[in-house]
DNA sequence: ATCCAAATACTCGGATCCGAGCGATAGGAG
DNA sequence: CTCCTATCGCTCGGATCCGAGTATTTGGAT
């Protein structure tokens, strides 16, 4: 029943930082720059505190090592990282179980449409609409993206794009489907119990 | 481009909070025990600590305030908190902003699917595989659920729990398809840079 | 009567997160 | 030669989150 939490490093960040360094060690600003090249921003939460934070405690578990402390003029020193063999190890397995148990989330849409009633049937379609038009739009730089990179890297490096294309396609349709539901009627709304303020309150 | 975070009361759980105060008056515990009996735990996480922590949040921002606080037996004391004006406003407002602006999300599975590389071909079918049947499973008990509440509530009642199930659906369809791309070789494993270690290491 | 499990109701402190800074330097405009 | 801005690279401290713990009581089972 519990989810997967107990791990040493939960921050998804970390996953990524990890990935940075399979490939080659990097020091963190210059992962914080990689990731937003790539595009990776989309996938994973970038931000510069979270980052520093998540590489000290990859090192404390034992999973990346610091290789040198550069310095170039006077500025901070820049510490270079790269992975240990644990690091490798821990990878994988965190990869594996990532995908293999779904964790239990809670997109704020979800919470929103749960209290879809507050809006009115006229408010609920005019939210609505505007959603979908803002959803439309992601797609479309979504899809150009996409499409820019096909040429360029192999499809592997490139299904987390079709997957969250997909998403974001299934929640369109479904955001049109009850728009169209609202305004003809079938998904009535109920009269809401504004007069009851004095209600028993049974059960 | 910034999300909508400049807001009193971040936490989602405060939007359930607010919710129910609007059917009636209700103490913490008494919360967070209905959120959990009508299965809203699935679309907002309710912990207890966060609970009293966003009560208070709301209190402070005037979109609740204590009613009563009652004793029944020598137990801890019961804060009853009501709404306030402001506070019904604000939740039309904040439920209205959560559907037309689409939050900035990172789902753990998007995140894993950026490095499903790293699984090899058979990693990446068994893993999807386990994946699959897990949300097969979660579908199931949540098409059950769906069909025991259909009878009860109105249906706008339930749509969030329709919206949750497409999510799945297309979620499933995608596993099924690419672990499909995966056996028939469609979707390629590119040679993985093992033996770049001394790698250049060009861009 | 007695004892234990479950329910009631909340508190606490550590872990985590993350944006707003901060100091330095390089590069270009004037 | 000077100034201004953009980039570099990181730190800091407040805000938030939340699980584990505490203390009491009710309601059976024995």
């Amino acid at each position: 029943m519990g989810s997967s939490s107990r791990r040493k490093v939960s921050n998804a960040l970390g996953l990524a930082v990890l990935g940075l360094l399979m490939e080659s060690p990097l020091h963190p600003h210059a992962m914080a720059a990689t990731l937003r090249e790539r595009g990776m921003d989309r996938a994973f939460k970038v931000s510069t505190g979270s980052l520093y934070d998540v590489v000290r405690a990859l090192e404390r578990a034992g999973w990346i090592e610091a290789r040198e402390t550069v310095r170039v003029g006077a500025r901070p020193e820049r510490t270079v990282y790269q992975h240990t063999a644990v690091g490798r190890e821990e990878f994988v397995r965190w990869v594996d179980e990532l995908i293999r148990v779904p964790a239990d989330e809670y997109p704020r849409f979800l919470s929103a449409v749960s209290y879809l009633g507050a809006l009115g049937p006229d408010g609920a379609v005019a939210a609505l609409r505007e959603r979908a038009e803002r959803v439309r739009a992601s797609l479309e730089e979504i899809r150009r993206a996409h499409r820019e990179a096909a040429g360029q890297v192999p499809r592997l490096f490139v299904v987390e794009v079709e997957y969250a294309l997909r998403m974001d396609e299934a929640e369109l349709g479904w955001i049109e489907e009850i728009i169209g539901e609202i305004e003809t009627g079938r998904l009535a709304w109920p009269a809401p119990p504004e007069s009851e303020q004095a209600d028993e309150g049974g059960r």
